[in-house]
DNA sequence: TAACATACGTACATGCATGTACGTGAGCGA
DNA sequence: TCGCTCACGTACATGCATGTACGTATGTTA
């Protein structure tokens, strides 16, 4: 085996090992020697691949980023209109939380809060992406009639992206019903009839 | 002032700053010199309240327990019908929110997931008592045709729950909407119409 | 008022996780 | 094949939080 292939290969086992202990354990309660030795290696490998806890951490929340939009952000905004498109975010989502590893963001942002620790400012970061663009559909779908009028666009985004990750997270990967079910919390923040969750 | 007014006085302020702290920091990052000196004692004073840290959160989730029936369940399951008693919880469950202190169960339910931990243990048993009186309430109200069919009673009732709660948290205690909002979630988890949201 | 109990502060010991320095063996170019 | 670099393991040092033992001062009871 080559040495690239080679690092390749253990970094992204180091990075899923982490991002597993991440959603079950958190940052503060993640020791860095049950990662290594989950993914079948030492803390010498994980401090060579990584400089340190916070580098690993910042690492897997990138990663988790780019898979999120790949799987779930860039499919629900080619949606024709901004109902479609949230709702099959809702859909989405869920699709993509069954593997635990989606807690991770979940797990860190109630761990840092509106702490000042770089972990935690990137996941707002990332939060208040994710909240503008679903204000931006929300606005957009209210002025089409699409969607009735409300809380402000900011405010319902807020409780729209929070109450289906609470409603996934709470179900953990009950197939099939999480799907339905989340489709069913994203209608009713919007405020649209319940036809729209089925 | 006498010793068990000053007693019960040092250790409900203790009890207060552990909440806080848990709600803001979770179990593990929480710093009991932080908390007594929070409180205004040092951790002398806490290890006389309290056997150890543990003993400490589990006093707190028990306060929390109770604080949380006697403001949000009991006063929800004296409503007349089904529908409303959900509703009312909804409602009342956010206006209980809106103190930080409530975060303390979603911290430590994301903190300890389903480990064997005792205070993990406790969360759990409280979680589970909620959705079974939950899901007898939606049994309840599908019998007298004021819910629509849907998915089991008890996947239901996590999701209604879930999604309540993430809501609530990522509002942040943004009042006045978030209790309509936390409403509309209700309402749509049911398969409600969203006129039952306003 | 004298003896005791209680509330709390202080100082020390222990464990545990992180980060770093160093050693080893396998690729890789000259 | 010789020397270098890279991937990884091992061993040590440090910091930090917990828990405990002990000291002190203020109520409390006889």
């Amino acid at each position: 085996m080559t040495q690239v292939e080679r690092s390749a290969r253990t970094r992204s086992a180091l990075l899923e090992a982490a991002a597993q202990g991440l959603s079950r354990y958190g940052y503060g309660n993640l020791v860095l020697e049950e990662v290594a030795r989950e993914a079948g290696y030492t803390r010498g490998a994980l401090y060579h691949q990584f400089k340190d806890k916070e580098d690993l951490a910042l690492a897997v929340v990138e990663w988790v980023d780019t898979t999120w939009w790949h799987e779930v952000g860039e499919p629900a905004e080619n949606q024709p209109d901004a109902v479609s498109a949230l709702i099959a975010l809702a859909r989405r989502h869920t699709v993509f939380c069954r593997r635990d590893v989606a807690r991770v963001m979940m797990a860190l942002r109630v761990e840092f809060g509106d702490q000042d620790h770089p972990v935690g400012r990137e996941i707002q970061r990332i939060s208040r992406t994710l909240v503008k663009r679903c204000a931006t559909l929300i606005e957009a779908g209210r002025r089409n009639g699409s969607i009735p009028p409300g809380p402000p666009a900011k405010a319902v985004a807020l409780a729209f992206l929070g109450a289906v990750e609470g409603a996934v997270i709470a179900l953990a990967g009950q197939a099939p019903h999480d799907e339905l079910l989340a489709a069913r919390v994203a209608a009713g923040v919007l405020g649209l009839d319940s036809s729209h969750g089925a």
